[in-house]
DNA sequence: CTGAAAGCGCTTACAG
DNA sequence: CTGAAAGCGCTTACAG
């Protein structure tokens, strides 16, 4: 940017108070005693001048960005508010600057645009499918620090993870049904394969099912994509073929919403002919018809986790390779539960 | 950082290649033309090291920083999402990097952290209330490229500002009332008042009443707050008073949640009784019972208006000051339409 | 088309 | 407690 009058620098300041330029550099990042009043003299001298520091002078020279960076492969869903709104949080409360990035945005050719790295950032928390696993792999043998969020760390490469407990929360709510509501036929539908929270919940589906004595129907298990559309079309599938099912786990909300539709459309009641259950509390489940039981998961506290984790690699520290948040079960009617 | 082994630099790469770091840095920005030949040997030698500039000595030494900042009070509601994934996407297309900062969370006292500005980026995308005029009037007397989102520019000031069609959206929605639901005692919620989209909305309101003949009832408005709970009570609150209404404009889709409570809870129906309509046409607003009539605000394109605003001033070019996003009716049955 | 060199604005040993 | 000076890693006139 040229600007009329240049911007003050360093040594404006230093040359207003009467003292050198690392005078005013130590007084600024409090990295060595002063004279108090040294201090006020360039304090003043900093304010009368209104004196920024340029980040880019200090950060070539101190080696240190004091940056985070967040890659995601897009910005979407319900969910992507509370996890931003988490690492906002977590960054500013330590100094740090959020810089985001999305993968699957297309760049034009020739923009000299560098993705986030060890160029600009201290370290970088990579949500699933947002970096391939040579980069990955890349960064984490210089000793960069990285955090993974919802998404298992390559073979051998040890990066820390944080997620929820998928598992343990899917085995809650299937028991919910079975115990609370007597269902026997429980429909699931699946999310993305490479999802490893999908990959879990199944899991726990299974395992709540064996719990109980109950076999497993591979016909009452369908692709729903954690997506509205998919589930939708998944749902109408399943009772197309005939399949009977008394309860459905959607895998997560957003499918749930699908689910509703389709079994409306059917004239099913919900949840008298079917219970419908989803997953990940996100803020509209509470406003479905009929309001919708799911399991919660702490979606800010992911982000604010992720971004402790990573700051404290960054000042050198060791971490847990493996965090699971808990989750919670939120039951409200459309499991069949009288609640107002 | 401190990494066992230094990163490469610039003058790594030229001594790899045998050339200046000069030649490097012009086939690294395509400033100057090259030979093929030694473009080829550059960036053979680039990829054998795995160079990747620092930003801040680019930054430093070209005094741009390629980068935008966003700055918003906090990050919740279900405006943020698209919003957000249009600054990305514009930022991103443009090759700028996106620097967020969040001014309503706490820092501690003491850590060194410099919210965004000219010494950090090149331009600054501002969000209602983020931003006190002191510092919004001291960056636009230095020069520094600014736009506003969602508020008016300062007094004399002239920075650009984005916003959306609200009082037109508005009158559409309150005529549709009028002319196709018969509607005759509408309330109103208002939203805060520094809130510029509640300000025309309230025009727009008024302009409608105005236009059909209908006298404006002082005691059929009230304040909702955009705000689920605030609006819950304010509809509540009306009932109480013995206020007669036949349709509601809640202000905002958030506040409808709150007032489809209210009305539930005190028995009447929706439409039947009161046609209740919002405003936004967020993700949920569908998913309601009964579903939602609002307006549609581009949200999304608000976002990425904003950001080419910024570029074209960043760039030197001119920019309209005011620039108004079309607004949309979205009919579907919580005015009385029968929609499937 | 290419190179030598100054300069961007800070931090940080090193002295004192 | 304070200063002089080197250095961080690039870009950009200026020459040729």
């Amino acid at each position: 940017m040229t600007l009329p009058n240049r911007q003050p620098t360093i040594a404006d300041v230093a040359q207003k108070a009467g003292v050198s330029i690392a005078t005013v550099s130590r007084v600024l990042n409090r990295t060595a005693p002063v004279t108090e009043e040294t201090t006020q003299r360039v304090q003043t001298a900093i304010e009368e001048l209104n004196y920024r520091p340029r980040s880019a002078a200090r950060v070539l020279a101190s080696r240190k960005t004091y940056t985070i960076g967040l890659l995601l492969p897009e910005i979407s869903g319900p969910f992507f508010s509370p996890m931003m709104r988490g690492i906002e949080a977590g960054a500013a409360e330590a100094g740090f600057d959020l810089l985001v990035h999305t993968t699957n945005v297309p760049r034009p050719e020739g923009t000299p645009h560098r993705p986030l790295g060890e160029h600009n950032t201290d370290g970088l928390i990579v949500f699933t499918d947002s970096l391939d696993t040579k980069e990955l792999t890349r960064l984490h043998r210089i000793g960069f620090p990285l955090v993974l969020l919802h998404q298992p760390s390559p073979e051998s490469l040890d990066i820390p993870t944080i997620t929820v407990e998928n598992k343990s929360g899917t085995e809650k709510l299937i028991s919910h049904l079975i115990e609370v509501h007597g269902k026997r036929q429980i429909a699931f539908l699946r999310g993305p394969d490479t999802h490893m929270d999908s990959t879990w919940r199944e899991r726990g589906y299974l395992q709540a099912l064996k719990t109980h004595n109950l076999s497993f129907d591979p016909t009452l298990m369908a692709y729903g994509g954690f997506n509205e559309q998919i589930a939708f079309a998944a749902a109408k599938q399943l009772m197309g073929e005939g399949v009977m099912f008394d309860a459905i786990f959607t895998g997560d909300d957003e499918s749930a919403v699908g689910v509703l539709s389709a079994l409306r459309q059917a004239n099913k009641r919900v949840p008298e002919d079917v219970a419908v259950v989803g997953f990940d509390d996100v803020p509209f489940s509470s406003y479905l018809t009929p309001p919708l039981t799911t399991v919660r998961v702490p979606i800010e506290q992911v982000g604010s986790e992720a971004v402790h984790q990573l700051i404290c690699l960054i000042r050198g520290g060791q971490v847990d390779l493996e965090v699971l948040l808990p989750t919670e079960l939120v039951i409200r009617q459309s499991c069949g539960c009288q609640t107002t």
